[in-house]
Parts: structure tokens; C-alpha cells; sequence
DNA sequence: GGAACTTACGCGTGTCGTAAGAATT
DNA sequence: AATTCTTACGACACGCGTAAGTTCC
């Protein structure tokens, strides 16, 4: 039983819908419905009740859901608690920008960066939408952003242009030599969140 | 960042010692050392200082030590929860026995999983030490009794003479056919554990 | 030498995504 | 036909253990 496993499931709770939850998620259907199968058999109990329109929670579900809320919470407190003390974070971080600096806010980004991390140096690198993907590959880029969907497997889109963007969930680098960038771009991440522009963040 | 990841954390917290703490999480010292690594990683900061007499917590350690303890046991909750409303379990479980019944307790056993889990069929089996572990391994027995450590890699072994025995820990099996199974075993576990006995208790 | 942790490396399990299947509206 | 969830399957990453390497007593 898992950390992840529990936020599939209030995710799936919360929308009712394994589809829609796979999408915040950044999961496929089929993985998400493994982890509830999973979880599922774990606790012994159906979670959920498969209904023609969607997921809905079971007797076992509803009475666990609580529970599960408190420990995702505790587990999240954990994380904010952990960043917090981060404030000695150093390295280098190269973002690519596709469009007017300005347009981005660029420069907001960057004085709330400078503030919080005076040791973290952000690079700002001029990148074409169509170029961004190559260079995240070319680990010329760390992050960088685009306008519209980039297709491309293995980078992690998120759409900034959502006012309901759910960047608590932006945990898509996972192995361990980019632990460092993960935290940086976790920060840039709740800095970019804004509701009215129409691109994407990318990450590798 | 994991539950097993806080687990291990606060295990090494508490015993100030890598490898004690992965004695107790049936662990490697190399792969525990990965995990606090790569927590470490996450956090962005050491949570331990490198003695040479062991792990001892470091300042961002010492502040992130009760932020994990309310995780776990958040989670911990949830396991319970979920395991307390898990009276509808069924199905049939193969014990081996290496000595006699009354010594193990077998009745006492029985009589107690029959009132709390009625629908559950334990089915017990003569098995001398030295066979348990071909057994297990063929699927005959789920779970068995021996004096001694067995050494047979994939088969994990609790002693249940230790006082100090760590039931809480018994996470061996992670496929998700044997996740039924996996919750009996978490009851008969904390069923035979006592303090006055020098067998192991094997579970493949 | 012994006890502690880290690093290197091959291996296996589990999770992922793609794609096809089943059920319902 | 469209939407939803499940199943099958190949692929890859991550965590594991063994064993060698380092450091300190």
C-alpha cells in the first residue's frame, strides 16, 4: 500500500470517473485502474462500484475514505515541510521560452526565484515551440514552454492555461539523478500557475 | 517520495543505525542505504550525518522526523481501517506445522481467526523443518513453521521469539495474485506472535 | 581486523502505455 | 456508435541483493 496508490484513489473518488482521474493524474486509463484493482485487493474489499457512467464508491470505499484523505494529507505535509527547509538549493536550471519573456512574465518568475533561492541560477534560453521537445531531449533544456499538446512520450506536459492546472501533482521525474531539478521545477511550477495563457510547460 | 521511504527513515532515525534498521525491515544495508539516498534526494538536504559509528539525524532530519512519524501512522490507519472492515475475507490457507499443535498454539489459532474471519478455511499440515521451504516453493504450503533460519532467498522469515518482533513489517509479498492471502498472513502474524518460542515462522 | 556506510552491477518484479475487448446507453 | 472500464502484452525503470570498496576505530 502505497503513497500513490491513495492518491489514485481520492482522485477517483473525487471525480467519479477513472477516465477523467487518469487525465489529472498524468496516467493512462489502464495503469489507474490496475493501481485500484490493486489497492482493491489489498484492502480486501471493492473501493469503488463499476457503473456504466463511471466509478462510483462502494460501502468499503466511503468508510475508508477519510482515512485515506488524512494519511494523503500527512504524507503531503511531509513533502511542503521538506521543501520548506530547502532554502539552501543551488544549481543551474535552463528553461526555454517560447514567446515574449514579458508575455510569460519572465521576469516575475524570476525576482520570486531570486528571492526564495538566491542560490539557484535560472538560464533563460529562446526555444521554438517545435524546437522545445528536441532540446528537452538534448538535455539542452531542463523545462521549457510551448503552445498546444507536444505528443511526445516520456515529457510531461502541463497545461497552464487550466485554472484548475494541478500542479501538486507534477511528479513525472522520477529517477534519482534528477532529484534536484525535481524540487526547482516543483517551485517553477507554483509560480507559472496562472489561469490565462494558452501554453504548455513542458518537462522531460 | 513513498510510504516504505518514511518507514525507513524513521526505522534508521530510531535506531541510529543502517544496518540494524534493515535487519528490522528485511533489508539489505545497500538497498536501505539507496532509499534514505534517494529520500535525501527528494528533500534536497541530508537527513542524517554520517558518524562513524552509525546514522545519526541531522538538523533538516531532526525537523522532518515528527512531520514522517504522522505520516506513518497515518497510513498506518489506513491499513487498519481498511483491514478492520475486512471480516467478509474468505478462502483457504495452508499452514505448516514442523511440531506439535498444542506447542504452536494451533488451537488457539484456529479458534480465533474461526470467530473473527468465519468464512476463512485454514488448512493445517505436518511439515518437518527441513521440508517446509521445497513447500513453499511448490505452492503446497502458504505459509510454515521451522526451527532456524532457513537462508532460502525469496522466502521471508520472522522470528516470532524475539519480543521485539516486528509484525508491523510483514510486507513480503507484493505480487498482486497472493494480495488475499497477503491479509490472512497479516493476522496469523500478529496471532503467533510470543515471546517465549525459537522457531520461524516462513513465508514465501 | 571489524564494523559501519557507499558504490557497482546484474536481475527480477511491478508499473507503464498501447491496443483490443466487453458492457452499457 | 460512443463512452466507460478491464484485460493482454511487450517494454522499461526501479528497487533489490551480492559483493567489492572506503573509512574509521
Amino acid at each position: 500500500m502505497e503513497f500513490y496508490q491513495l492518491q489514485s484513489f481520492l482522485t477517483v473518488a473525487r471525480e467519479g470517473n477513472l477516465t477523467k482521474a487518469a487525465g489529472l493524474l498524468h496516467l493512462s486509463q489502464s495503469a489507474l485502474s490496475n493501481q485500484i484493482k490493486s489497492l482493491e485487493g489489498e484492502v480486501g474489499t471493492d473501493l469503488f462500484q463499476r457503473m456504466p457512467r463511471g466509478m462510483e464508491l462502494s460501502f468499503a470505499g466511503r468508510k475508508l475514505l477519510s482515512h485515506a484523505e488524512t494519511a494523503v494529507r500527512a504524507m503531503e505535509d511531509f513533502g511542503t515541510a521538506a521543501r520548506g527547509l530547502g532554502d539552501n538549493l543551488s544549481g543551474r536550471l535552463s528553461v526555454g521560452l517560447n514567446t515574449d519573456p514579458s508575455f510569460l512574465r519572465i521576469a516575475d518568475l524570476d525576482s520570486r526565484m531570486g528571492a526564495k533561492f538566491p542560490l539557484v541560477d535560472l538560464e533563460f534560453l529562446p526555444s521554438q515551440t517545435l524546437a522545445t521537445t528536441s532540446l528537452l531531449n538534448g538535455e539542452v533544456l531542463d523545462v521549457g514552454f510551448r503552445f498546444g499538446k507536444s505528443g511526445d512520450n516520456g515529457i510531461c506536459e502541463e497545461w497552464i492555461a487550466d485554472s484548475r492546472f494541478p500542479f501538486m501533482h507534477c511528479y513525472p521525474v522520477t529517477n534519482r539523478e534528477r532529484c534536484f531539478k525535481n524540487q526547482l521545477l516543483h517551485i517553477i511550477f507554483s509560480f507559472c500557475c496562472r489561469k490565462s495563457v494558452e501554453f504548455i510547460f513542458l518537462l522531460k
